[in-house]
DNA sequence: CAATTTTTCGTAGTAAATTTACAGAAATAA
DNA sequence: TTATTTCTGTAAATTTACTACGAAAAATTG
């Protein structure tokens, strides 16, 4: 939602920008239909600040600002952006926490840029190895990730423990990968390491909110622009936006190995069945 | 949809206009994108034409067509509307995936029973303890509900090792409940696992689809009939889907729960703050 | 079939909106 | 303080969208 990628954005702002900012939180829809010296005028600032506000989130301008405000505003699916309430019927619920689950999706397929993609790719693909780091609800999503890519016969690991990924990262040599993710873009252990993997000559795969101290070192970032919401009635949708990144690149990454890949991934999948049927005989 | 609307009209543009209506429909995308003159040169008509075609549809003119085009495309799910370019493998990727993700929420959404959500959450709310079992990808599944749940202050733990489930199963009593994750539904160790702990007197919800072994077992079932796509190529959506109900447990739980719970959240949160800061300043 | 009216459409000009260039002001660092 | 960097507004330039008008085409009528 690029509403919450402005609040999580808002102390990255100089003064006047940050009045365009609260200004277009505070009315959205108002500027989906006014123009850039309404908003100007609103915000008490110069027609020139705005466009520098729309450049500060990484748009090319007003214009392509407002576009993809509306589109963001056309998306918010009924009810998605209400908070449950404690009288809520269970029905209710579902609907509520599927429409927003649902909209982080659909906001980052707009958003997400696949020339990153691309090139996370292209390191991906000549990595002699792949490391995970993550913390907290990041480090389950790396867990996934390793998994995942683990199951097409790529080399990796997950590290979710600070002092062991530091480690991890200090031993990395050129032709190593690491892929850092973190929803709030500031931990520092996750920058040190990133930080320090860049330094042996690893390649950095950044998944985080663009414009965080994390994101400054990365080879390549994939910017997530989804609010770390610290409120907590607000399920983390924001996780799933990973997830599903993580899903591109896993197949992305088994695309471009090609057939190679899917005889291993087989292999996989008749292991795991011969594992249970083996399984279910044992325990009766 | 706009772009219905403008098949529909078709015939009573005029021959000019009629350009333009073919233009958009055949690159739609490229006309939010662009500006007037690019349309006006691509659909071989004056930039006029553009604006009177945009006003036969009831817009004011171009720049309210456009805004109101994009927010209609936001919506649609592409590969409806438009050719995925063949070289452009990261764009379709991105594409591809993020729409089979949004379709398997849609589809949740759709399907999912709220009566066992509310059965469940009954059984969640009375528990004195709660344990999460589940093998490979639901093993992860497993590890971000014990992380959202303990988050929120209720004793939770999760277990992705079949042989440790089993003998935590064999130890739980009346008032303690499991909830039995798996996308397959067949897992013996599980179905085990299940079994012992409602001879133990614990209440089991299973995430399974229906019809499943697993799914026999449980004091209440939440079915998640989605289809387990055994293709390679294929992102193991499901997942995603399994995670939302996840997120709406634990939302709801925290709901019934009430106030007292808000607070311990906002504690949890305060503490990884303070670790962070810390953190920096020993690591300098 | 010609004359007239109506509709359609592009050229050229206008108005508006967005963006750039620049310079002064404010904040920060030395 | 002074120097340097960063911020911000004014004013000018450019791009963009729109209007006015008239020519061409089509439709209507005598």
């Amino acid at each position: 939602m690029l509403l919450d990628s402005i609040r999580t954005q808002l102390d990255t702002f100089s003064k006047s920008e940050k009045k365009v900012a609260l200004t277009v939180l505070s009315s959205p829809s108002l500027v989906v239909n006014e123009n850039i010296s309404a908003l100007a005028k609103n915000a008490q600032v110069s027609e020139p600040t705005v466009v520098r506000f729309c450049r500060s989130l990484g748009y090319d301008g007003w214009q392509e600002f407002k576009l993809k405000l509306a589109q963001s505003l056309a998306l918010a699916l009924p009810g998605a952006n209400e908070q449950p309430a404690q009288d809520d019927l269970a029905a209710d619920l579902v609907n509520k926490i599927c429409s927003r689950s649902i909209n982080t999706l659909l906001d980052l397929r707009n958003n997400l840029n696949p020339e990153a993609i691309q090139k996370a790719l292209d390191i991906l693909l000549r990595a002699n190895k792949i490391e995970f780091y993550g913390q907290g609800t990041s480090g389950i999503v790396a867990f996934d990730a390793q998994h995942k890519f683990f199951r097409s016969g790529v080399p990796t690991v997950a590290y979710a423990d600070p002092a062991i990924h530091s480690i991890a990262a200090a031993l990395l040599h050129e032709g190593d990968a690491v892929v850092a993710i973190s929803q709030r873009g500031n931990n520092p252990a996750l920058v040190r390491s990133a930080k320090l993997a860049r330094k042996g000559g690893a390649e950095v795969i950044v998944l985080a909110p663009s414009g965080t101290p994390l994101s400054d070192v990365a080879s390549v970032l994939i910017p997530i622009d989804l609010v770390f919401n610290t409120d907590p009635y607000t399920p983390i949708s924001a996780r799933l936006a990973y997830l599903v990144v993580i899903d591109i690149l896993a197949v992305g990454l088994a695309l471009k190995r090609g057939p190679e890949f899917r005889k291993k991934m087989q292999n996989a999948q008749k292991a795991l069945q011969e594992f249970d049927l083996q399984f279910d005989s044992f325990i009766g």
